[in-house]
DNA sequence: CAACTATTTAGAAATATTTCTAAATAGCTG
DNA sequence: CAGCTATTTAGAAATATTTCTAAATAGTTG
C-alpha cells in the first residue's frame, strides 16, 4: 500500500460513493454501477483503482465479482493522519 | 471544506511531506521550500492546494508568510474515515 | 524612496486522470 | 457447445495536475 494512491482513490467522488456504498456489505460490479449514470466500464476503472489502493478486494461467484470494503487499510489512513495532528515530537 | 479536495491535497508526497514538517511547528514558505528540490514558485503552488483544502492557514510577519497545520480538517477526515469502517447501519 | 528579500502569479509544457465506445474475456446455463 | 450475462480491457478524447521560467507583488530596511 501507498499512502499516495490511497488518498488518490480517496479523492474522487464516485470512489467514496463506492465505499459508501459497500459500507452494508459486498456488492456486485453491477449492482455498484446501478446506482451511478455511468458506464460499466467506467465503473469497473474505479473499482480498478480502489483495488489497486487495497480500499476493496474482489471474490468471485458464478458469474459475478463481488467487491467488499477492506477495512484495515482504512484504519492505517487514520494511523497517519492520527501522527499528523498528534505531536511536536519529531 | 470538501472531502474530494483534502483527500486530493493529500494524495500527493510533497504536500503530504510539507504537512510533516509542519507537525514541529510553523514555518515560512522559504524555510519549508529548503527542504526540497524543487522552486520557489513550485512549492507556493502546493501551499495554495493545501490552503485550498484547509490542511494549512497562514499567517504574515515582516515580509514572511508562515505556514501551520490545521488539526480540525484532519479530525473531519478521521471522522469520514471512523465511519466508513464503522457500521452496517445505513 | 530605492533597493532588497520573500513569496506569489502567469503562462507554458509534460504527464496523469476520467470518461466514453467498442471489443474482448470469462464463466454460466440450456 | 452455443448463446447469454457480467465484467474488464483497449484506445481515444477531454480535462486536470505538476512543474518550470519569468515576471509581478508586497513588505522591509537603509
Amino acid at each position: 500500500m501507498s499512502f499516495g494512491q490511497t488518498f488518490k482513490a480517496l479523492s474522487d467522488p464516485v470512489r467514496r460513493e463506492i465505499l459508501t456504498l459497500l459500507r452494508s456489505g459486498r456488492m456486485s460490479a453491477g449492482e455498484i454501477g446501478s446506482h451511478f449514470d455511468m458506464t460499466g466500464a467506467t465503473i469497473s476503472y474505479h473499482l480498478s483503482i480502489l483495488k489497486k489502493a487495497d480500499l476493496v478486494y474482489e471474490s468471485r461467484y458464478k458469474n459475478y465479482i463481488y467487491y467488499e470494503l477492506n477495512t484495515s487499510v482504512v484504519e492505517e489512513l487514520m494511523a497517519w493522519l492520527s501522527n499528523l495532528k498528534g505531536g511536536t515530537e519529531s
